[in-house]
RNA sequence: GGUCCCAUCGUCUAGUCGGGCCUAGGACACCGGGUUUUCAACCCGGCAACAGGGGUUCGAAUCCCCUUGGGACUACCA
């Protein structure tokens, strides 16, 4: 049986990157019949933030992305916590030593950074100095009392090696190029790739699908599978995904947007900036001098002050955005891989059903927003009304936005009114007017100028209102008959009807179709709103 | 610097393994036009690429070499 991964570090949100990796996986274990499964390589005590995992899951949940084993449903080959399985590492880490596999070494950092710069001096990979004879428990008992770091380096076999990747043949790494790396930290845990190489065998890991950056460190991970004789999973390199500034697409690139355009325009205050999402005046100098980083939260908050719509770059931010889990399935899955036959726009059966990992390409590829837009407005299309209105209300809530007080036939009325949105943020922002107080509209200064200070706007808003008024059964075809009856004996386009009421009703020229519209926020509020129009613009 | 990977329209890519069907196909973007009560959507049309140089071959986007360009890695991070 196939058999997947994930296994993000919880060091931050999920990001497009590792989303991508996630639905991979995910979509070859489907394909296949298999099993996915979901792990958490927390080993990294320094940078594992508490919520990070959490909020990772709930990221793939969003998505769709369900695992068949793994935190939160457990399963055969838990725990699913790299932390929870220290006994399991040091087991094996104790058999690497005992058959002279791996050896204790005691530099500390400083020593460390001295080989490695001979290294660099003499042009040549940093190996370590392998010792003739490893260290004893005795020795190590001697480093510890003077207070040195103990870890364990596994010995590289001097021999040749070829990776075989799904994605890019064999690749040949000489011997001599990867040096004895470390697989147990100071700290007593075990690195990276003692513990992924450990648990893609115990779980029974049959294809590892992750990004370019691990292609090095394939073969120090292929001589550990030889070294405690474990099976060798098939590999599966995916090029990178590079964003439009250049380099790797990162979770770097919402506060490197927003440091520069805040260095970009001098009108920012940067004083004045102190206390917004509880960011100090030293962090806040740090920040823009591009010493360190604030977290996320403190970001946004002050990318909202000022008016700064941040690159999306982790899954979350596409959900604020307003995009459907559909789109960003269909559009991750289309970075780096392609049909045979030029389908893009397709839905989720469809894309597990034609997923061949033959045909992922070698070279990297750009995060293009504006196909993925595109992606959006097709799928807010093709979704279905149900699914849709889900997604709706899932983003309503997200954002928290005013539109949660309607109804879901309400809310499928927005929807419908509003074919054609690019994303669920065009139609919660074009839908909002409905939920303002009929005196507390907002009118938008050049729509002012452009609709209601024009020609006799304000005089065809006042027929508005009295045939309005008028009606005895008020229906949206009824409506329409009227505003269409009085465009035509105006000889006028239905533009001059239809605009002055509509910037009178929500107060700027965009809104769902102008009969639905008022329909929506019915007559007594629509009749309200153009009195306050006309009362406010009537002198002037 | 060293090691490895990659290279087709502005972008994502098909075609490359198994040379001829490629006067290089699709999608997004862009430009022009149409539809239209705003925005969006929609319809029609257009622009646009085999990085450069050598080979091999009757024939090369496709195979080989070099150059150039891009990327990844180079941690007691994963």
């Amino acid at each position: 049986m196939v058999v997947t991964r994930f296994a993000p570090s919880p060091t931050g949100y999920l990001h497009v990157g590792g989303a991508r990796t996630a639905l991979f996986n995910w979509l070859l274990a489907k394909k296949m019949g298999g099993k996915f499964i979901l792990r958490i390589e927390d080993t990294d005590t320094k940078r594992n933030t508490p919520t990070a995992a959490q909020q990772v899951m709930d990221d793939l949940q969003w998505l769709g992305l369900n695992w068949d084993e793994g935190p939160g449903i457990g399963g055969e080959n838990g725990p699913y916590l790299q932390s929870e399985r220290r006994d399991i590492y040091d087991k094996y880490i104790q058999q690497l030593l005992d058959e002279g596999k791996a050896y204790y070494c005691f530099e500390t950092p400083e020593e460390l950074a001295a080989i490695r710069d001979e290294a660099a001096k003499a042009k040549k990979a940093l190996v370590y100095p392998r010792p003739a004879t490893y260290p004893t428990l005795d020795d190590v008992e001697k480093a510890k009392s003077e207070g040195r770091p103990v870890v364990v380096r596994f010995a590289m076999p001097g021999t040749d090696v070829v990776i075989t990747d799904v994605v890019r043949g064999e690749v040949n790494v000489a011997a001599g190029e990867i040096g004895d790396f470390i697989v147990q930290k100071s700290d007593g845990f075990p690195t990276y790739h003692m513990a992924v190489v450990i648990d893609d065998e115990l779980m029974g890991v049959t294809h590892i699908i992750r990004g370019q950056e691990h292609l090095m460190n394939t073969p120090g991970h292929q001589a550990l599978q030889d070294a405690l004789g474990f099976r060798r999973p098939t590999y599966a390199h995916m090029s990178v995904t590079v964003s439009e500034s250049g380099g790797k697409l990162s979770k770097r690139e919402r506060p490197k947007a927003l440091k520069n355009f805040i260095k970009s325009r001098s009108e920012i205050n940067v004083d004045e900036l102190v206390g917004i999402g509880g960011i100090t005046a030293e962090q806040l100098e740090s920040f823009v001098k591009g010493k360190t980083i604030p977290d996320m939260p403190i970001i946004d908050a002050i990318a909202k002050h000022i008016g700064l719509k941040l690159p999306e770059i982790n899954i979350v931010d596409f959900f604020k955005s307003g995009y459907l889990p559909e789109t960003m399935i269909n559009f991750m899955g289309l970075l780096g891989w392609s049909t045979s036959d030029d389908r893009e726009i397709m839905q989720l059966a469809e894309q597990i059903e034609c997923f061949d990992l033959k045909r992922l390409a070698k070279s990297n590829s750009l995060f293009d927003r504006k196909k993925l837009l595109s992606f959006n407005t097709e799928h807010i299309r093709l979704v279905g009304e149900e699914k849709l209105l889900a997604n709706f209300k899932n983003y309503l809530q997200e954002i928290n936005s005013p539109l949660n007080a309607a109804d879901d036939e309400l809310l499928k009325r927005f929807l419908t009114a509003n074919a054609g949105a690019r994303t669920l943020a065009d139609v919660e922002v074009k839908c909002r007017f409905v939920f303002v107080e009929n005196d507390a509209i907002q009118y938008d200064e050049k729509a002012v100028k452009k609709v209601l200070m024009k020609g006799n706007a304000l005089e065809i808003l006042a027929e508005i209102r009295s045939r309005f008024a008028a009606m005895e059964e008020i229906t949206a075809e009824g409506i329409e008959k009227l505003l269409r009856d009085l465009a035509e004996e105006k000889e006028v386009g239905l533009g001059k009807v239809a605009q002055p009421l509509r910037v009178a009703i929500c107060g700027n020229t965009i809104s769902p179709p102008i009969f639905e519209s008022v329909d929506i926020i019915g007559m007594e509020s629509t009749l309200k709103r153009i009195d306050k129009t006309l009362e406010k613009f009537s002198e002037a």
